[in-house]
DNA sequence: ACTTGTAATATTGTATACATTATCCATTAT
DNA sequence: ATAATGGATAATGTATACAATATTACAAGT
């Protein structure tokens, strides 16, 4: 007789459709910038360039419409959508809102592992900070905030909250290497640790706040100055 | 010479394709429980149902997924997202969230036309309440945060908050009769309406904090109740 | 020289075809 | 009788074909 094999867990969603490489191909080359914002986006061309049918690339455009990555304008084609200085305003103020939200549940919800590796990830942030290493400082902070969101155990507020930043990397790249000393975030970041070490969520909330709307505000006043550069390529339109 | 023809403004997304239509039906099915959650969706099916192929529907059912409205496995077929009462919570945490930032911009950013339909939206919303009209009760309550959120200037918040509410109102719909006296409300949404006429943002937000807030557990202990009733369908799985 | 009209080309929108995989049902073996 | 097996059926994943529309180029007229 047959044992059950339970042990052996082959998860079906790992077998990813073509369609799903695309998707993420096109949204990442779009997020990195390697394709630029306003630039038309072809699915013949496209199609050709990764090989496949027009069929994959069709349906990974339409979902990056509805994300806002895309514009499309019907039978005219897809652009990469161009993001405005206010477009960026919205979002932060968005993102402000619900990092709060994340920072109050992560309070109440945080488990005694998640501190831990939240101070371990602040540790390794500031290291980077010091170092003035751009990929780490980058990499470092999305940590902290990512085993935050996890530790509000809302996944939806995940979701959200991954999409918002992924698009708003876009000018990230584009920010940080402008910034030169990074190291006061490490002591921002300890104090929002330890509200929610503490389940202080009222507390944690509004270090978060005040975390992101300074962070927000040097990000904005660079691109402006950014924006006034003109020889700066059409970024915001 | 020829002038600038500003003012003939067409709107060339107005000609709607075809794959717009469906995604909307399709949508629209879900919202509105005519597809009911953990329905399988077939192509062909949906696609002979209203005389189209299968491309757009496809397309459509891909967007749907990215909204969170269905759910996908690879090779094997799309299902309408069956919602938890714990999804539920988290879209109402992360909804909070959200009408809480746009009563603190509309509270900066509101016009004294906006005020005035705000006042006008909550006196019919007061007539339906009275009248125990489901219908008016519902369409005066969106008109009234709908203000809000243009009123906030944020047009992102403002489609995120319309796909978080058009998500919940699967619910909504079974909950709203179950209530007798909606009539409270009212002056809830005078307070709201009156700190935001006075530009007080943070009172406005705590204001707003506190209505979702009420409303949002009632929802929830309906919820229970039907989840509990043992001859509801699967709602809540 | 600039606009207007028309044909050629290219691109999108939709439909269909084909290959692969899952599902279902009947048959067979234990 | 139950479980396993194998084939028929149906659905998805991808590619391609065709129709409708937009873009471009170029010629002709004002």
């Amino acid at each position: 007789m047959l044992e059950e094999k339970k042990g052996l867990s082959l998860d079906v969603s790992s077998c990813k459709p073509l369609r799903e490489i695309v998707f993420e191909t096109i949204r990442c080359a779009i997020i990195t910038g390697e394709l630029q914002p306003g630039q038309r986006l072809m699915e013949v061309r496209l199609a050709e360039e990764m090989g496949v049918s027009r069929t994959p690339v069709r349906e990974s455009i339409r979902k990056l419409e509805l994300e806002g990555l895309v514009k499309m304008v019907p039978r005219r084609g897809a652009y990469v959508t161009p993001m405005s200085v206010n477009d960026l305003k919205e979002m932060m103020e968005i993102r402000r809102a619900l990092e709060e939200l994340a920072a109050e549940l992560a309070a109440m919800n945080a488990t005694a592992e998640e501190i831990e590796k939240l101070y371990e990830a602040n540790r390794r942030f500031g290291e980077s900070a010091l170092a003035n290493d751009e990929e780490g400082i980058i990499k470092n902070d999305m940590d902290i905030h990512d085993i935050i969101y996890e530790a509000s155990g809302n996944k939806k507020l995940l979701a959200m909250i991954n999409s918002l930043r992924e698009q708003m990397q876009r000018f990230r790249a584009e920010y940080v290497h402008r910034i030169e000393d990074k190291t006061p975030l490490v002591d921002q970041h300890m104090e929002i640790i330890k509200k929610i070490e503490n389940g202080e969520s009222a507390l944690a909330k509004a270090a978060v706040s005040e975390h992101i709307h300074s962070t927000g505000d040097d990000m904005l006043q660079v691109l402006y100055a950014v924006k006034n550069d003109k020889n700066k390529n059409e970024w915001a339109l």
